[in-house]
DNA sequence: GTCACCCTACCGACCGGTCGGTATGCTCAC
DNA sequence: GTGAGCATACCGACCGGTCGGTAGGGTGAC
C-alpha cells in the first residue's frame, strides 16, 4: 500500500518516462512534476532504477493475475484466447504510459532483475502457448501456422498498442479488443 | 554515398544504441567502438541527434522503396499483402538493430522531424491500407475485421520483431515471413 | 499531564563526475 | 595554398545521489 507521496512520484515518473524516455528524464523533473522534493523521492526509492523497476513490477503483477484468473475459468480454447486478449488489450489501453515505458526501457533492467523478468514472461508466454496448442490438438484450431508464432504475433500487437492507440480516438478499448480477438481467432480457423 | 569513416560511425552507433539505448550511449563510446575520434564524428554529423536521425532515414527510405516496388507489380490483393509482409519481415530480420533503435527511440525526434516522419509513415500506412480495403471491396478478403485494425496488427508485429527474433534461432527469416503472412491472410479469409 | 526520547517523513544545498559539443591546429591530396 | 578530413584539449551545464538537518506525531516513565 503506497503512501500518497509515493503514488504521486510513481505517477509523475510514468508520465515523464513515457513521453521523454527514462534517461532523458532527470530526477529533478520527476520531483518537480510530483510536487515533492528529492529527499522524499530518495526516502521511498533507493535509486532512479528502483523507481523504474517498481513501475514494471506493478504492471507485470497485474497482467499475470489477470491471465491466471481467466485460465481458471475453464473455458474452451477459443473463449480462453478471446478473454486473454480482451483483458490484455483493455488493461493495456487503460495504462498506455506504463506499457510504453515497459516496452521501451526493458533493456535497462540489470542482470538479476532481467533474469527474474524473463522467467515471469516465459511463464506468461508458455501459459498462453499451451492454450493455443491444446486448441490445435483438439482440432478446435487450425495448425497451419505454428502456435508459437501465433502467440508471438498476438502478444506483439499488444506491446505495440501504445504506439498508436489514443484514449480519445474513435474506438473504445473494448471495441478494439473485440476486433483484435476476432482477427487472431480468424487466423486460427 | 557515405565514406568509410562515416559508415563505421553509423555501424557502431546502431550497435550501441540497440544494445544500450540512445541516451545511455555516450559519444565517447561511439567513437571508441568505431575506432575514430570525436573530431571525425562531428565532422560528419552536426550532433548526436543528427546521427540518430540518419539511422532512421536510411531505414525508412529502404522500406518505402520496397513497398513502392511491390505495389508496382500489380499483383492481386492477397499476393500484394503477402509480398509486402514477406519483404518487411525479411528486411527487418536482417536489420534488427536498426529496427530496435527505431522503435525504441522514436520519441526523441524533434518537432520538425517528427512531422516529416509522421507524414511518411502515414503514407506507408495508407498505401498498405488501400490494398487491404480494395481486397475487401472486391470480395477477395473478408470484412469482418476493419481494414485499419488489420494493418495496425500487421505492422505492429513487424515492429516487435526485434524483441524476440534471433538470427541464430531455429527459424529463418523467410520461414518466419511465410508464417506471419499466412496468419494475416488467414485472418482476412 | 507532561516531558524526554525517538522515529518516520521529508527538505534542499551540495558534490564528484560525465556529458555533448567546440575551438584550434595539423596534414596531405590536389 | 587551400580546403577536406581529421586529432586533441578543453568547456560549462547538468546529472544522480548524498547528507546534515528538521517538523511533527507517537509513547512510556513519572
Amino acid at each position: 500500500m503506497p503512501s500518497a507521496t509515493e503514488q504521486k512520484i510513481i505517477d509523475a515518473a510514468v508520465r515523464l518516462f513515457a513521453s521523454q524516455g527514462y534517461d532523458a528524464t532527470s530526477v529533478q523533473e520527476i520531483v518537480k512534476a510530483a510536487e515533492v522534493t528529492k529527499g522524499a523521492l530518495y526516502h521511498y526509492f533507493r535509486s532512479k532504477d528502483d523507481l523504474l523497476f517498481e513501475i514494471y513490477r506493478l504492471l507485470i503483477t497485474s497482467q499475470s493475475a489477470d491471465m491466471d484468473r481467466i485460465i481458471g475459468l475453464g473455458l474452451s480454447a477459443a473463449e480462453t484466447v478471446r478473454e486473454i486478449l480482451a483483458s490484455l488489450v483493455t488493461s493495456t489501453a487503460e495504462r498506455v504510459d506504463e506499457t510504453a515505458v515497459f516496452v521501451r526501457e526493458l533493456h535497462r533492467l540489470g542482470e538479476d532483475r532481467m533474469t527474474d523478468f524473463r522467467a515471469e514472461r516465459r511463464r506468461y508466454h508458455e501459459t498462453f502457448l499451451a492454450v493455443v496448442e491444446k486448441g490445435q490438438a483438439d482440432g478446435e484450431f487450425s495448425s497451419v501456422v505454428p502456435a508459437d508464432t501465433v502467440v508471438r504475433i498476438a502478444l506483439g500487437v499488444v506491446n505495440q498498442l501504445p504506439m498508436w492507440f489514443r484514449p480519445d480516438g474513435q474506438k473504445t478499448p473494448a471495441q478494439l479488443a473485440g476486433e483484435i480477438a476476432d482477427f487472431v481467432l480468424a487466423g486460427l480457423r
